[in-house]
DNA sequence: AGTAAAATATGATATTTGTCATACTATTTG
DNA sequence: CAAATAGTATGACAAATATCATATTTTACT
């Protein structure tokens, strides 16, 4: 069994705020998983018991429309915490979360939060700071979708990519989405998307290959947003 | 001076977890403002001191997007909380507040509230619960605004109204919205909007005399979200 | 009350986006 | 390795929505 106190998600979350004694306690009550690219970790409906550290890999946060398509809320990447909301709320999670890579994550169950909480008020505020980022996010998200084009969604949101998950030495991003999540991301159909990427790709704003995206020219792209 | 003890603010919000001696210390360090219809709380921008408490009246809470229409991200009322993502995050606010009616509200500064975060756990916890919800509501708005057309969206935000704000004896909507505004809500241009009221009007949905609107036929609504 | 300004309404039209059909390509599986 | 399946691509068309123009109504203001 790993011990928290080197897991990249003390540096990141809220967790780094926990002391000495208090990571060995969740050492000791935690779960390790493995996941492979496109297992579950959570379903929207589920009660969930606890948070889920992301140790490794990446995750969709989504919600499925009434017209069968899945709208990616967030994606979120080693280092974060899922399933705050939900604890904090007292209520069922309102997002699924499905690994887009192969994920490493740890469970820790509800009590030990909760008892943190009691405890330890700077891990209050990390996880209330997280959500409220999460919430300032989301709005910000809101009015893209409201007023903004697809093409502008498109592009800011590929650029998005490029600033929160990096790059190849290629170039290219290193996230990896299919065509279907990012038209589940901008909010559009699916062939919507193909068609603007092939857009940019002949504008020579992007370069395709495969699954593969590379950001050729950066200032075009965010002329249009 | 008014006290803060029999406020309905306390009914509703994080406050409620206040003692006595605590709302005593609010009561002392509070400013009340009287706001007419249409005067702004705060502007983008602003970085904030304090939270605001609506004591009466109606505001929204919108972000202005670079076509320069102005998207509504919530409508608070009575008894809610303003300013507690800015004060959280140490941030200035990314929204503007403005009047939609004759409003009451009081200002708490800063200092005293993060006394409380760490004096009053359950006050914090009440703190945390209030942004998760917003959060869950922004979550829900996005695919709303993602998946739904123009004309779900409608009549899904005119149902809500008459849930969050009631109606007049006369069955009208108490809450009244210019049709600018109405548009800002569901993120689309006020020209559609007015079409599509006036759709509604002469399907028998809704009746429309000025800016009162009333719902007169709530299945057939609730039939098309 | 009377005028100016703002809000609402509606038509005509352009643009954006979605849907359906189909072909092509890559990936998985037996 | 071949066949099946899933993902990507593109065209043709339909539907939804925005924009611009203009008329009408309501509201605000001295």
């Amino acid at each position: 069994m790993g011990k928290c106190e080197q897991c990249i998600v003390r540096e990141f979350s809220a967790i780094k705020a926990l002391k000495k004694d208090e990571l060995l306690r969740i050492a000791d009550c935690k779960t390790s998983y493995t996941l492979k690219k496109g297992e579950p970790i959570f379903n929207e409906g589920d009660a969930l018991n606890g948070i889920y550290c992301i140790k490794d890999g990446v995750c969709k946060l989504s919600k499925l429309s009434d017209n069968g398509k899945d709208q990616i809320v967030k994606l979120a990447k080693k280092g974060e915490l899922l399933g705050q909301r939900s604890l904090i709320s007292e209520e069922s999670t309102n997002l699924s979360a499905v690994a887009i890579e192969d994920m490493q994550v740890c469970f820790i169950p509800k009590q030990e939060i909760l008892k943190f909480f009691n405890e330890n008020n700077q891990f209050s505020l990390n996880m209330m700071k997280s959500v409220c980022g999460d919430l300032k996010d989301a709005d910000d998200n809101m009015v893209n979708l409201a007023q903004k084009t697809v093409k502008q969604r498109l592009a800011e949101t590929l650029i998005k990519l490029e600033n929160d998950f990096g790059i190849h030495e290629d170039g290219s991003l290193k996230i990896q989405l299919s065509r279907e999540e990012i038209a589940g991301m901008i909010g559009t159909a699916t062939e919507s998307c193909i068609r603007l990427l092939s857009e940019f790709s002949k504008e020579d704003w992007i370069s395709l290959q495969g699954k593969k995206i590379t950001i050729t020219n950066k200032k075009e792209l965010q002329k249009i947003v």
